[in-house]
DNA sequence: GGCGATTATTCGTATCTGCCGAATAATGTA
DNA sequence: TACATTATTCGGCAGATACGAATAATCGCC
């Protein structure tokens, strides 16, 4: 099929918008070495040198400046017009590509995910559960679940579940051994389980009362990223953890873990789906998010631990 | 290569455009079973059907018509994008498709064609010597030539020759038989050489005196479409010709040729290169008009047989 | 209404092209 | 200066792609 000039193009502008052949092979799904050969046939047919390259470094040349500023939009409308015939199709297909954290793929994506998939057979949903990498533009996702406050404003944001709010709790066998902290402050001398938010970003504490905001760097010997993982430490009277209360219901609900300083409980925020605003939503993040509308969190298991609103 | 996406994209917009898989097939260089599948392929892959047909008709549906009129600019950008890194090249290279009439095909291109073709070794002529079909957009040339009165409104003009114009010779045989016409209406009476343009229509002859415009339609046993058979038969005493005076000024200087009803002589006109207006000029073409206009036809010997204005 | 010409499609096959992986060379950094 | 990274070359294999003949379907014409 002589489509080849085309994917040659799409090589190019790959790698132009990586600066690295390596990068935009992992995302061409090809290998490097076909990588090269593709540029080469292209500046070989061009008769042009697109690309300034050594082994450590990859710049555009002039021609290549130019080439793709030209081709870049005349792809963008190519896929968008191929985006655009699903509303001839009488089911949305594709693959959906989300980035999670941790807790909403638990509470909000999970429950869900069969029913969904039942009734789209035709959509893949590629699920990245993450909490570090927020930016869903640069990540190329489809679209994200996320707690309220993270979400970049530029984002269109639909509410996914019923506010929660983030709350310090700990273990009985923790509080035996430690005084219960009064206020935000008291626990700069408690051991308290810190998350890490991405590479190097600790998530800090917040806490209000009387609309008077408190944000704490809170110190302790356990760092980790998984939430589940900062529950077990907590219940195990490690430390003082720091989650959103719904997520902890059961264990509350149990006694396994206690609240804390709740009369300095910061607002309630939700998790919600959230998506470029200027980018195109396909059909089947409209179905998702139409389906999220229709299969809400149920109301009444949620109110037995006071999380809804 | 993963470009078959777009091959399949530039196969349906051929189909969709000629109506028809056969000549689409044609276009695209192909066998027209490979381009069934084709088709089929993209249909299949988006899961909608975008041409409705049978085996005597072919038509769009409506998820057709949309998807064509949404692609087929983003491929005219994108081909242009690539028309346009020739600017970044040193030398102009590409195949350049003319349909030029037989007269300045000879008279024109034929004299400077080793030199250009020399000087510009990347360029390939497609040179489609036509005196009927003088569409070049429908007929997708790059450019024609041809004279200037019959070359279409919204086309760009390059004039590449001296003023000429369009007489009726005979030869002595064939007056030492007649009596020597003395205005056009005069020819009515006469053995006249018709030319055929394109499939039906003729050529009419036209006269001019004192601002005032004839138009002969005249009669005769003998009809061709080619220039050089005119002039033999008219050497041949058959008949009185009709053509442009430039082209025969040897057979006229010899004396084999006479023309007639020169007073009535019409507006001297041109040969042109001609192209569309709204379309990209390509390199090659610019190279041609530039080599046309620093390689004029030689107007000393022109002069001699008064060609020139 | 039937025949013929035209045209899209199916299927099996031969060819070829694209793709990969290992080895190489070149470059920037510690 | 040595090392790690990265683009590139080359040979071979696997998978796809394009073709041609046969088939089926349809429209025009007599």
């Amino acid at each position: 099929m002589r489509g080849a000039e085309f994917a040659e193009l799409r090589a190019f502008i790959e790698v132009a918008e990586q600066g690295n052949f390596s990068r935009a092979a992992i995302f061409l799904d090809m290998a490097p070495s076909t990588l090269s050969q593709i540029i080469r046939a292209l500046e070989e047919r061009l008769k042009v040198r697109l690309l300034q390259r050594t082994t450590r470094s990859v710049s555009l040349t002039e021609a290549g400046t130019h080439l793709l500023a030209r081709i870049r939009p005349a792809f963008k409308e190519l896929n968008e017009a191929l985006e655009s015939i699903s509303d001839f199709r009488d089911a949305p297909m594709g693959t959906l590509r989300l980035s999670v954290s941790s807790i909403p793929a638990q509470m909000i994506l999970a429950p869900v995910l069969k029913d969904f998939l039942t009734q789209y057979p035709a959509i893949t949903l590629d699920i990245d559960v993450d909490n570090a990498n927020i930016d869903i533009v640069k990540g190329r996702y489809d679209a994200g679940i996320r707690y309220g406050r993270v979400i970049a404003q530029d984002m269109v944001m639909v509410q996914t579940s019923a506010p929660s709010r983030i709350i310090a709790v700990a273990a009985p066998a923790y509080l035996s051994r430690h005084v219960m902290p009064k206020t935000p402050q008291d626990l700069q001398h408690h051991e308290c389980i810190r998350f890490r938010i991405g590479n190097q970003q600790l998530l800090t504490w917040s806490f209000e009362k009387n609309k008077k905001k408190i944000e704490i760097a809170v110190s302790g010997s356990l760092i980790v990223n998984n939430v589940d993982l900062m529950i077990k430490a907590t219940r195990d009277g490690i430390g003082i953890g720091y989650m959103a209360e719904a997520y902890m219901r059961e264990d509350i609900a149990a006694g396994k873990l206690v609240p804390m300083l709740t009369d300095w409980s910061p607002a309630y925020d939700s998790w919600y789906l959230y998506y470029a605003s200027r980018q195109h939503v396909s059909a089947p993040l409209k179905a998702l998010i139409q389906f999220l509308r229709d299969h809400p969190q149920q109301k009444s298991s949620a109110a037995k631990t006071d999380i809804s609103s």
